[in-house]
RNA sequence: GAGGCCAUGGUGAAGCGGUUAUCACAGCGCUCUGUGGCAGCGCGGUCACGGGUUCAAUUCCCGUUGGCCUCC
């Protein structure tokens, strides 16, 4: 038994719906925020604090895990659910993105999200070797210590049924927007295959997963190019996944474009998670394309540095004129941050290079865009989408 | 009182007769999108003051001021 996926009102000028996914730990209302935790962590938060915040899904990733603590160790823990005392629906990222972000994009200013105008010339030759890909899967190298690291779809699924996760994704290969098309075209085709044999592997050994009820995500891929993206979906979502993942490295725009083309062709009645993304801006971009749920970095990792959301746009709580501003953060956010501490306090926390100032802006980031896309949700349920958004973006973003 | 050592961004240090004067930390900003408790980028100096030698002085010499050490 997997997932259960529900579409409770679909937007009237455009693919957005809002539903809900019922999992064996709990219900995801879409469309919703998914809180990265990749080690097992939500970097410097405790799983209660991430569930005090509103959060209602965690996502980790089948590399990290991998490396450290190893399968192993989760499954022995009972799996990543009491590893981390997160009662609530889980995901895992499968892996496949490292060969990426260890690849190509290591040490190359590629990222999720680029200008078009960034230039990086793509040498498969001269590829930093942290991963290296073939037709079987990809050779990584630790992080941790440099040693040598097989994945193949099939093992990728075995270490994801280790995990338990109650949503895992298919092992793909995720390619540089600067690639040329011959590759990306081989990368998506290769990606393909991997996707039936994550699946063919996962239906048949699920039984044997710490969490016989996982459920099972395709992923799509094809660049910025509108002929790859359309066959990935059409081929990936012919495919008997439980949902899909729209993968890739974008470009702003693509997040309309390409995220859209996509969505017209996945099957409906089945939810869409957009990999990594994202920004507010971004989240509404993807909703608007037919994205139920997203999972992103950003709001901890920003957070850790200094960047904190507020809905007149982001701060860098390091500037000079915090120091004595003993306003909080965001005048009508009710997180726990901001129920109880000012700007100067982060301020300094942050300047004397303190950990609670990691938790403070950690848990405060996370409510604002945990609760913005439920916002957004309960927004389009009263056919107020369109509104919302413009109000919220033009203010969010006046000052830039 | 005598002798010695020293003076370079906010701090601590490098440097050398010709450098865009280097580094670390602090400071002022910026960047971060399937994680990166990182990292990177930009901005900030009349090289204590006065004089001399030299084509050229932050660099060598003299003096002044200030600091440290030893001796009486």
């Amino acid at each position: 038994m997997s997932l259960k996926f529900t579409i409770e009102k679909e937007l009237t000028n455009g693919r957005g719906r809002v539903g809900k996914i019922e999992t064996t730990h709990g219900v995801i209302n879409t469309p919703a925020f998914i809180v990265v935790g990749t080690k097992g962590t939500v970097k410097a938060l405790t799983s209660e604090q991430v569930f005090s915040l509103g959060t209602e899904a965690v996502l980790a990733n089948t590399y990290h895990l991998y490396l450290q603590p190893g399968e192993g160790i989760v499954r022995q823990a009972g799996g990543l659910h009491k590893m981390m005392n997160w009662s609530g629906p889980t995901f895992t990222d499968s892996g496949g993105f490292q060969a990426f972000s260890l690849g190509v994009a290591f040490n190359n200013k590629v990222g999720k999200i680029q200008e078009s105008s960034d230039g990086e010339v793509f040498t498969p030759a001269n590829l930093p070797n942290f991963a290296k890909v073939d037709e079987d899967g990809v050779i990584f190298k630790s992080i941790i210590d440099g040693s040598s690291h097989r994945f193949t779809p099939e093992r990728s699924i075995e270490i994801q049924q280790n995990i338990g996760a109650d949503i895992i994704f298919a092992f793909d290969e995720c390619t540089s927007p600067h690639a040329p098309y011959v590759y990306q075209k081989e990368a998506m085709e290769r990606t393909h295959r991997w996707a039936q044999r994550s699946l063919s592997y996962h239906r048949a050994n699920v039984k044997n997963s710490i969490n016989p009820t996982q459920s099972i995500f395709g992923i799509v891929q094809g660049g910025r190019h509108e002929d790859l993206r359309k066959e990935s979906a059409k081929i990936i979502g012919k495919m008997d996944f439980d949902g899909f993942g729209i993968g890739g490295s974008f470009d702003k725009e693509d997040i309309y474009t390409a995220v859209g083309w996509v969505n017209d062709i996945l099957p409906k009645q089945k939810p869409r998670h957009l990999l990594g993304i994202g920004e507010p801006a971004d989240i509404f971009g993807g909703i608007e394309s037919g994205v139920d749920t997203f999972d992103c970095v950003s709001p901890t990792r920003i957070a850790r540095n200094g960047g904190l959301y507020t809905r007149d746009g982001q701060i860098n709580i390091l500037n000079a004129k915090f120091k004595n501003d003993f306003e909080k953060i965001d005048a009508q956010c009710f997180c726990y941050t901001c129920s109880h501490y000012s700007h100067a306090y982060l301020s300094h926390l942050f300047r004397a290079k303190e950990i609670l100032g990691s938790t403070l802006a950690s848990i405060h980031n996370l409510y604002f865009i945990v609760n913005l896309v439920k916002e957004i949700r309960v927004s389009m349920l009263e056919g107020k989408f369109e509104e919302f958004r413009k109000s919220f973006l033009e203010r969010y973003y006046k000052n830039n």
